[in-house]
RNA sequence: GGACGCCUAGCUCAGCUGGUUCAGAGCGCCUGCCUUACAAGCAGGAGGUCAGAGGUUCAAAUCCUCUGGCGUCCA
């Protein structure tokens, strides 16, 4: 990095290059790598690590950049920042994308069989996996990339085989016919938050179903398909009308099965007619209900939800819809149809293949989930893991003490193997291999054992994440002892809250349940996975839609960082995004980004221009610790303070998760007083009188205030800042900005009087200007003004700013008038009572002048009364602090003398 | 049906535990400027009964209740 600091720059900020420049040398010099120091405190994240076939979506940018902000930001702290990065093996994903690739040669993975098939998926993965790894680089994320894991890897496969046998041996594990959302297509039962649900138009069927010759229970279903499995029907226990039948027998139309009418509180009385019927093998709720009542449950669908051979012979083979049709055809030729009624209802489909899911019984895994989920709750609801924003703290106590078990089994092929072995004959035990299992089982070792066909959930995996990543088990075999002891727990999780359940609550779970296998204690703090969880925004387009591939609303985030830069994509994302709230999103957005980019790079250019004209040394320090108080005035101490205060802002809002806070507090100061204001008055001294060595005292501070705001800065846009930070002085080999630290807040610098007397003279220039704009004076045209001063304000006071007015209301003359003397022909202010006179002679137009100055009255008069009709407000005087009446009545007088001013000065134009 | 969140300028949003010249910012709009860092910029301006109703209070955009609309999650 051999750059000429003294080079000047471009007149427009060209993102790429230095993008690229600068990643790839971070990177190259292991500038992001973290090893333990045991001196320092850690600071670790985890990423959810992305599926293996992802790509960057502009959730990922939001969530990605936010773990950089929180790590860039420990870094500059003194923390030992450490972000592991990786990925997730997602199973259904990754497996139907192979397939599909099979497919294109006519091929499915059954030709190939398991062994060739899973090496087809790892070619895969080598070769087009990760792309999404290599995006979050153009991020700029710094990421630990010696630390990068795959849930696939060995030691994280070998985590996952010892938690499943550990619990399966405390009986935590458990198998089970269970109701599970089965794709019969794909032929696997899928998690809850694989399903998509939508409301769909459909039909609700009024059937009746016969108790003796004359009467019938009505029943109303979506599914009348289901019909051929129903084993009951059910009522509410509350419901009048069927008091009296329960316990009745009824047949099942078309299989004539005799079944009973039960009393469930699950019936809701208002639907349909407050009958339903129970098909315990095909519906979850009918399943509980079935449980309650010690119902068979009677499965009628095949793998690919065909009705099997427990139906009648003429139905038997059919596909679930023509099921429907068919019995519909011959329940209405019957005349046990009652009524078919339009029905709105949720469908569940396959979030990879979109077929309508089978609730459907099978055997599977399940984690009993109960034991783990109260430690778990009880971490968050007493504070040892806090939820940014808080609420989500609500949902999860909801959901988690409402548990239910946890179906791990997957019938795929990629993914860890259920590590359960069975005998011919049927008993089987989980080991970590033939011959532990034989062992367990008292089995010689001729006896063949065959092992679990199924897959365990990608979540199985990912819920070990936090400790798996350092190797445990095996973390002294592959010596990561010390890192485990070291970065675990982690600080903070990033995460969107539409996977607390899937992921947050169950990495709490499994870090509180293995956790003190090796943090050696039984401390909940020490156990949990992280202290802090910060929840996401959901990225909408500015319809205020989700964004989705389907709807094409999604913007590509590589083309947006290629087009504006992805520090302006990060700052932009993070300024829009506050916490807890959706956000709109659309690419011109990022002109916000892009532009402020834009302005710090012409301030630096600024800087550097002058500092070549003065011919100023740059600096060698590359921790400037403050900054000097020499030849200071006005403006010098009003931007110390400004920057104190933002730094303090900075430090508060980054402490509760206010990211966006931080942003526009940054945004704010660094645009607007930095620059408008701070840089536009050093012009006056820089061009002024004063001799060289001043200039270059000043000059030098507003480079030293630069630097500290880059730095501030940093987290967000991580280029523009070491770009520029590199320029500011003479940097060695491997400094980087990153490694610097924030400059310390120092309270005593933020000055109230200062920040006053600034907004005075704010206040006077912008009237002026104002005054300047309304009479079409023109911006190069120099002007004189008469002032009176104010009861507080002196000559000396006012003339100290001449030079500010000079250069920022181009006031060419300032003259004083006494109390008594009226100026002709005039454009005037009041500002905190000082009054300023523009003799315009004929440039003036005296109606817009009356008709400003008119306004300005009417403004202060609603003011006036506004606070006379509090101070005659008895209760008011009497109940309200005294200091607040106090303010009130000083206000009053302000505004009053203002007013009377105003008045006079309008009165001299007529 | 239950839970939670949101409604402030044309658009996107700040306004924390009630009292600062409380009604703000950015974008958009209008006017004037290529002022030797920046037109991706500078200066000035117009624009809102803070969703509606009621209540608490000396005082409400801010606290409470209800209503309406939007959204998310759960069922």
């Amino acid at each position: 990095m051999s750059e000429d600091p003294h080079s000047s720059l471009e007149k427009t900020y060209s993102p790429h290059q230095v993008e690229q420049k600068w990643y790839a040398h971070w990177e190259n010099n292991g500038l992001f790598h973290s090893s333990v120091h045991l001196e320092k405190q850690p600071y670790t994240i985890v990423i959810p690590p992305p599926n293996v076939t992802g790509v960057l979506h502009m959730g990922h940018i939001l969530n990605n950049t936010l773990q950089d902000v929180f790590i860039r930001y420990a870094r500059m702290m003194g923390y030992e920042a450490c972000w592991i990065p990786g990925m997730d093996h997602a199973g259904i994903a990754t497996q139907n994308v192979v397939e599909r690739e099979l497919m294109k040669q006519g091929k499915t993975r059954y030709d190939l069989g398991r062994e060739r098939f899973l090496e087809k998926v790892w070619e895969w993965k080598t070769q087009y996996g990760g792309v999404i790894i290599q995006q979050l680089r153009t991020l700029g994320s710094s990421c630990d990339w010696d630390r990068e894991k795959f849930t696939m890897d060995e030691p994280l496969s070998q985590a996952v085989q010892e938690v499943f046998i550990r619990l399966f041996d405390e009986g935590l594990i458990y198998r089970g016919k269970y109701i599970v959302n089965w794709c019969p297509k794909d032929h696997t039962a899928i998690s809850d938050d694989e399903v998509e649900h939508s409301e769909q138009m459909g039909k609700l069927y009024f059937v009746k179903y016969p108790i003796d010759a004359k009467s019938f229970a009505t029943v109303a279903t979506t599914r009348p398909e289901t019909i051929l499995g129903d084993v009951a029907i059910a009522v509410h226990p509350g419901d009048e009308r069927y008091a009296s039948l329960v316990g009745t027998i009824v047949r099942v139309p078309i299989v004539d099965r005799p079944v009973k009418i039960v009393a469930d509180d699950y019936v809701d009385p208002k639907f349909g007619t407050g009958m339903v019927k129970v098909t315990p093998a095909h519906d979850p709720n009918d399943y509980y209900i079935g449980q309650r009542h010690n119902l068979p449950q009677l499965n009628i669908f095949d793998i690919s939800a065909k009705l099997n051979d427990t139906v009648p012979e003429e139905y038997q083979g059919l596909d679930r819809f023509a099921a429907r049709k068919k019995i519909v055809a011959e329940l209405q030729q019957q005349g046990l149809l009652l009524k078919v009624e339009d029905h709105s209802h949720s469908v569940g489909k396959c979030y990879r293949c979109n077929t309508i899911i089978e609730p459907y019984l099978s055997d599977q895994w399940f984690v009993k989930m109960k034991p783990l989920a109260e430690p778990a709750l009880e971490a968050v609801t007493d504070g040892t893991i806090k939820f940014y924003p808080e609420r989500w703290k609500r949902v999860y106590e909801h959901w988690m003490t409402n548990i239910r078990d946890w179906c791990i089994s997957r019938q795929l092929w990629w993914g860890q193997r259920i590590p359960v072995y069975y005998t011919p004959d049927g008993s089987f035990t989980a080991a970590r291999g033939v011959t532990e299992a034989r062992e367990k089982l008292g089995l010689p070792e001729s006896t063949l054992l065959y092992q679990d066909e199924d897959v365990l959930d990608t979540w199985f995996s990912s819920w070990l994440w936090p400790f798996s990543v350092h190797n445990w088990p095996n973390h002294s075999r592959h010596k990561t002892e010390a890192d485990l002891r070291y970065y675990y727990p982690t600080e903070t999780l990033v995460t969107g809250p539409d996977i607390i359940f899937f992921w947050v609550a169950r990495m709490i779970m499994s870090g509180l349940k293995f956790g003190p296998s090796f943090t050696g204690t039984n401390k909940p703090s020490a156990n949990v996975p992280f202290r802090n969880v910060y929840f996401t925004s959901i990225i909408r387009d500015e319809k205020g839609r989700k964004m989705s591939k389907s709807l094409g609303n999604s913007p590509e985030p590589l083309e947006l960082i290629k087009e504006y830069g992805a520090d302006a994509v990060r700052f932009t994302i993070l300024y829009l995004a506050p916490l807890g709230q959706d956000v709109l999103y659309s690419a011109e957005k990022n002109e916000i980004g892009r532009n402020f980019a834009n302005k710090i790079w012409n301030a630096a250019r600024f800087l550097l221009m002058n500092r070549d004209q003065l011919e100023l040394v740059p600096g060698h320090s590359s921790d400037t610790t403050g900054f000097k108080l020499d030849h200071t005035d006005l403006a010098d101490l009003w931007i110390i303070s400004r920057f104190n205060s933002t730094s303090s802002e900075v430090l508060a809002a980054l402490k509760e998760f206010e990211i966006n806070k931080v942003s526009k507090a940054l945004y704010d100061f660094i645009w607007h007083d930095y620059c408008d204001w701070y840089l536009e008055m050093i012009k006056s001294r820089l061009y002024g009188v004063e001799p060289l060595s001043t200039k270059k005292v000043v000059l030098q501070r507003a480079l030293d205030i630069f630097d500290g705001s880059l730095r501030l800065l940093h987290p967000f846009m991580p280029f523009l800042t070491e770009e520029l930070w590199q320029h500011l002085g003479e940097r060695k080999p491997l400094q980087t900005i990153m490694h610097t630290h924030l400059l310390p807040v120092d309270h005593e610098l933020i000055d109230r009087v200062v920040e006053s007397e600034m907004s005075f003279v704010q206040n006077m220039i912008e009237s002026i200007r104002t005054i300047r704009s309304s009479m079409n004076v023109p911006p190069s045209k120099e002007i004189a003004i008469s002032v009176r001063l104010g009861a507080d304000k002196t000559k000396e006071s006012i003339l100290r700013y001449a030079g500010y007015l000079t250069r920022l209301a181009r006031v060419s003359d300032i003259s004083f008038l006494d109390v008594n003397i009226q100026p002709k022909q005039s454009a005037s202010a009041v500002v905190e009572g000082t009054e300023f006179f523009i003799p315009l002679g004929g440039l003036i137009d005296l109606d817009k002048e009356r008709e400003r100055l008119n306004k300005e009255m009417q403004r202060i008069t609603g003011l006036i009364e506004s606070i006379e009709k509090k101070l005659h407000n008895k209760g008011f005087l009497s109940k309200a602090p005294p200091e607040v009446v106090q303010k009130e009545q000083v206000k009053r007088d302000n505004f009053g003398e203002t007013l009377e001013k105003l008045k006079k000065n309008l009165e001299t134009l007529s």
